[in-house]
DNA sequence: TTTTGGCACTCGCCTATTGTGAGTGCCAAG
DNA sequence: CTTGGCACTCACAATAGGCGAGTGCCAAAA
């Protein structure tokens, strides 16, 4: 039982943890006894790493080395043990600046929000791109490119463009187009997507042969741009700084790394995890085997959920080996998190 | 002198060259008697390896083990020794297959192609985007967001579509943003882009105060559309299957291995790489150190240009071990570039 | 002159052996 | 409960020997 454990040997897993994210070598009673303040012999430190081992929070990877943290370790570690300090106004200062606020292209910030994840830690940012409930209809616009070939280009929500090139059975003018193009802006415009949709495929049905196939094109596009938004893109996210994964000494053998770069480009293993931060109100914290896929078995992830307005859209967050500095990594994560929402925001 | 190279000793390259890519290990005088169809022993065999070695096609790698191929000896296998056997129908269905033509959006075809090369060559496939030299003005449009924030639409040449958000110092009703659309469009259309650019600056220094400063906004989102064809976008490239390198033994250290993925990110060094060969009017080959590169000096890269209408916009290659299949890898790259090249031209 | 078999030699690699040191568990004394 | 002592374990490094693939050279054969 956790909650049984000593003071003392809290004490002694807290210095263990740290001491081993330090330099990454299992730590014995020697170092233990001359690191925690507490004036006590190696000797009997060893009796408590007795007790931590039956408990499972520590293991020695060989019969003489130190002892290292397990993963229920680590876990008591970072839930009870840790002590967060909050970022220094220069860190926060050194974040907003990596951050490529102002620019205009949502896509370029949230690609400059990975990469400086990775190049403060070290080790890997990622980002989901925002999903979004509704898709507000805003505008539809047609362009003729030749015979039959039409460029369409629909604006949605708050100045999202689409734009799709429409291969037709035969040629509308001008006027036809444009024609078409005011009579559905004047019908969609505001209404979303899904309604749209529906009372398009509705019309069409009611009206049939005498709807013209621009109609129906629009609504195919209309269709794909709700599949990219709400199946395609919304399901993806940018990384950046895979490549300092391999700085890490534990994570070195080449088949691991090319198994976790594998499933970096496979994406939907680690879609499926992050998908499951967005629901958690807070910075999200799986470690090693915790996430459930064995490619992550040797990482930890730190993840903190993002919002436009009031609603969480999507969710950022670090890759790393388990033996991470939490304690730097949650509050980088956390005002990564809420600087990005800010910078997110409609200004005014 | 290269052209001094007996009949048997160029025989003997070819063997040993293609011995060493098929299963990587130094080859000796031993397996090359056996291998090559001349009726020689052993012993006659090392005589000519040992001139091999002299003139700088091959070294040991240490002491006893057989003889690898060096950059000369590759350089001059693939030059004049090398019998590249046409694809056969069915590889060419395959790559039909996998290349995404059909999609209305350039840039997943470009993507595909770089997935598909990485896919049959388990190496890394990498596609540069097409460079514009003439971008035409189109159309643009101006849709009011809210109260000085305006999204500009910019069309140019056959539907590529860009687009940005303006914050402007006042606000502009529907009708004056239209009333400059039209301007602008009657103007402009069909016109390059360089030229709109200089024209619209001129008149504006023309009229100075009288002209509005949304046309001044129009003036820098062309320019930004400008920059971002030119200098970004055009100087940028897809990539797919780097994991794939890490499959390679020798490529297996992981030092190596990270620096080779951080010049894949920098990007600027591959990419002045690929815009040499772009130049060269077939496959272009890089054959180790050749790069000039010295983290690319245990790769090979094989490279195509492809092109719209008569022009090479661009150029798609493979990037892997200096030991690979150059037989099979060249026609590969050369036939992808065409299939590419045939679904980027505007059908009909 | 070219080819070939023979032969001594080199050297990377694998295995076994041994020593060293960090770390442990246990015990008995403080 | 703490501590010093002590025997023990075991990864790691260094060393040595055996093996085998491959070489260069030479003298004899073709």
């Amino acid at each position: 039982m956790e909650a049984g454990l000593s003071e003392r040997a809290q004490h002694l897993l807290k210095v263990l943890v740290e001491r081993y994210i330090r330099d990454g070598e299992p730590v014995g009673s020697r170092t233990l006894s001359r690191d925690s303040d507490l004036e006590l012999s190696p000797a009997s430190i060893r009796n408590v790493m007795a007790d931590l081992e039956e408990l499972g929070f520590i293991v020695s990877p060989h019969a003489s080395a130190g002892r290292v943290p397990t993963v229920k370790g680590y876990r008591f570690f970072v839930d009870t043990l840790l002590t967060v300090r909050p970022l220094a106004q220069q860190e926060i200062r050194l974040i907003r600046q990596q951050l490529d606020i102002g620019d205009p292209n949502p896509q370029a910030l949230l690609a400059s929000a990975s990469s400086m994840l990775s190049a403060i830690t070290h080790m890997t940012g990622v980002v989901t791109l925002p999903r979004r409930e509704h898709i507000a209809w805003r505008h539809i616009e047609f362009l003729p490119l030749s015979d039959r070939r039409v460029l369409a280009i629909l604006v949605v929500n708050e100045g999202e463009v689409q734009n799709r090139i429409l291969n037709l059975d035969r040629s509308y003018d001008a006027s036809a187009l444009q024609q078409i193009s005011n009579y559905l802006n004047r019908h969609f415009a505001g209404k979303d997507i899904h309604t749209v949709r529906s009372e398009l495929l509705n019309e069409l049905r009611r009206t049939r042969e005498s709807m013209n196939n621009l109609m129906l094109a629009a609504i195919t596009m209309a269709e794909k741009v709700f599949d990219a938004r709400g199946a395609e893109e919304a399901r993806n996210y940018v990384m950046a700084g895979e490549a300092n994964l391999m700085e890490w000494a534990e994570l070195s053998d080449v088949e691991k790394l090319r198994r976790l770069f594998e499933a970096f480009n496979q994406r939907h293993d680690i879609l499926h995890l992050l998908d499951k931060c967005i629901a958690a109100d807070g910075v999200q914290i799986f470690i090693g085997e915790e996430s459930g896929y064995q490619v992550l078995d040797e990482c930890s992830v730190v993840t903190a959920p993002y919002s436009v307005g009031d609603e969480v859209v999507g969710v950022l967050g670090v890759i790393g080996p388990t033996r991470m500095a939490y304690e730097r990594v949650i509050p980088l994560v956390d005002m990564s998190a809420r600087l990005l929402s800010a910078a997110l925001n409609p200004r005014k």
